[in-house]
RNA sequence: GGCCAGUUGGUGAAGCGGCUUAACACACUGCCCUUUCACGGCAGCACUCACGGGUCCGAAUCCCGUACUGGUCACCA
């Protein structure tokens, strides 16, 4: 009996040798510094601000370095895979804009030649190089039933002992070949554990790009590497996929800098060159005292789907995941006015070693300064694809109206500072509404004067400025010497200084006149420049609306 | 509980032993500009860098301890 005997017990299906793996899934041929790094989501759902963030980062630094970013999905746990958890995926991620390059780009279809990128279907090359650790004595089969194993943390919790599978616990380690294959042979379960040879009074240390230098105590763990159903764990499948995949860099959540020690074991054992570590502070939301991580259970926002809805460019999302990445680049950004996030370099060490906390107000802030300076067309395409989407009525409107539009949303844009009105595509609506007669027609209108001037007032000056005053094609400058030479024969000061120091002398300013003309056309004592909007609702528009004012 | 990490304002953070009377951005507040709004400009917002010790001529920056926060200790990833 020897350690072959049992390997082929244990997979007797598998004839490869580890070298055909090797020579199939030759060396990349890259330039020197290109990185290469994945994605490698379970399909368990849909892809929450967390994990875009890192798949995000991931693609970043491939793409700075003219490297492979790919992806992987890691469905070795078949209880918890979802309905169209990959198409999910792979949608979520291009509505983004991350280019994937290799691997998984559809519920069926992937691209590359380190494939297959489904864990499930690369069972034979995990068994392949779990066989051959059995073989060499640096595996073995483990047949104590989770009840077995409970016992065994039992003990060791009250005897205050380091807790898992390890040492004398390790009850199966020490089975004889003999008794490991009688029972096989005899039906029962197993997993297979790797024989770890470390011991934890030696300390490791494993450089991580984020987080520096760390040390741990080494890993005694006999983890499991094959679970019962033929699948491999987490940290094998990572060992073996990414040596196999030659991925250079793997940028993850830090939930896993602590198997960070199983991992270097395992690529020791297995021989494999250990790959460099990028790992992400999650990104935290304030839960009343306390901060937890962003959850897509529990914060709506955490949904990417989230920012489309509600018409956030994806461009701003992404411009707040890497000020939140970068702490460079938001000056760089600023310096960079006309720059894209495709020219500015990450940073591994500029990126905060500690969570940080999700903030909206700088999204949105973001966002705001993103949508102001799209030109007019641009705006207004965007804004077309969102509606049709989300908003048909919006869309119909858009479509109908599409030079009113166009004019109404370059109000004070085409200019060093444009306006800052919307940060989001969705709130443009609640603002333009009255620039459209099916919407401002079909409304219950609420005019809300200024407070001085009174419905009699305002009938009288706007019949006044319409008949002396008012002509279609006056450039603003002339419009607004005639708003001045109107406000100065009824009374009402054109001058807002003068009007000030001597408030008695005046029936009002010139605020009040504008805002009475403003209210009547618009409704509303807030808008975007009033002689940009008078331009576009033109003479015959605004007769209508004071004849609606009027009854 | 063991192991690992983090802790600068309401938020993100700069800072790497003297140039810091702690950048910058968001938020907030006030003023100015102004036909409203928005933009823009200016000012205010941490008497101090979790706390306690130590090293040093000098510490937010280095060392130790404490506290707190987070991660992890599965046949889940």
């Amino acid at each position: 009996m020897t350690n072959k005997d049992l390997a082929n017990l244990i997979f007797p299906n598998i004839d490869k040798s580890i070298d055909y793996y090797e020579n199939l899934y030759a060396e990349r041929d890259l330039k020197e510094g290109s990185i290469v790094s994945r994605f490698a989501p379970s399909p368990t759902g849909f892809v929450h601000m967390g994990s875009l963030f890192s798949a995000f980062l991931a693609s970043k630094v491939a793409h700075d370095t003219n490297g492979i970013f790919y992806i992987r999905i890691e469905d070795t746990d078949q209880e918890r895979k979802v309905e169209n958890g990959v198409e999910n995926i792979i949608r979520d991620l291009t509505n983004f804009g991350i280019d994937i390059d290799e691997g998984v780009v559809g519920e069926n279809e992937e691209i590359g030649k380190y494939g297959p990128y489904v864990q499930s279907k690369r069972r034979d090359i995990y068994q392949c190089y779990a066989k051959d650790l059995i073989e060499k004595g640096l595996a073995y089969p483990c047949f104590c039933s989770s009840a077995e194993l409970d016992e065994i943390r039992n003990i060791q919790e009250v005897n205050k002992e380091e807790i898992g599978y390890y040492g004398s616990f390790a009850k199966c380690r020490y089975l004889s070949l003999e008794e490991q294959i009688k029972k096989i042979e005899n039906g029962e379960k197993y997993v297979i554990r790797l024989k770890s040879p470390g011991d934890i009074s030696h300390r490791v240390k494993i450089k991580d790009l984020i987080k520096g230098e760390l040390e741990f105590p080494e890993n005694n763990l006999d983890i499991v590497i094959i679970k019962s159903d033929g699948l491999p764990t987490y940290h094998f499948a990572h060992a073996i996929d990414d040596h196999l995949m030659h991925t250079t860099h793997i940028v993850r959540g830090d939930e896993w800098v602590s198997s960070l020690p199983v991992h270097l074991q395992l690529f020791q054992v297995l021989n494999f060159k250990f790959p460099k570590y990028a790992h992400l502070s999650p990104i935290m939301v304030q839960d009343g005292n306390s901060k937890r991580k962003l959850s897509k259970r529990k914060d709506a926002y955490a949904a990417i789907s989230y920012y489309h809805e509600l018409g956030i460019p994806n461009e701003a999302v992404k411009l707040y995941l890497m000020t939140i990445a970068n702490s460079n680049f938001e000056a760089w950004y600023q310096s960079n006015p006309n720059g894209t996030i495709d020219d500015f370099k990450f940073d591994f060490k500029k990126v905060s070693s500690s969570g940080s906390l999700f903030d909206m107000d700088k999204l949105l802030n973001i966002s705001k300064n993103y949508i102001s300076y799209l030109s007019k067309e641009e705006l207004y395409e965007r804004v077309l694809q969102w509606a049709q989407k989300y908003d048909t009525e919006l869309y119909q409107l858009y479509i109908d109206h599409k030079e009113d539009t166009i004019a109404f949303l370059n109000i004070e844009r085409e200019r060093k500072k444009p306006r800052k009105d919307y940060a989001s595509f969705s709130e443009i609506k609640e603002n333009s509404w009255y620039m459209y007669d099916e919407l401002f027609d079909a409304k219950a209108k609420e005019y809300i004067l200024p407070e001085n001037i009174s419905k009699e007032d305002a009938i009288d000056i706007i019949d006044l400025y319409l008949s002396k005053y008012y002509s279609e094609n006056d450039s603003e400058d002339e419009w607004f010497a005639k708003m001045k030479e109107m406000c100065d024969s009824l009374g009402y000061a054109s001058n807002i200084k003068e009007y000030k120091e001597n408030k008695e002398q005046f029936k009002g300013s010139i605020v009040d006149i504008s805002n009475t003309i403003r209210v009547i056309f618009t409704t509303k004592m807030t808008t975007p420049n009033l002689y940009d909007i008078l331009k576009i609702l033109g003479a015959n528009r605004m007769k209508k609306r004071i004849d609606i004012f009027k009854r």
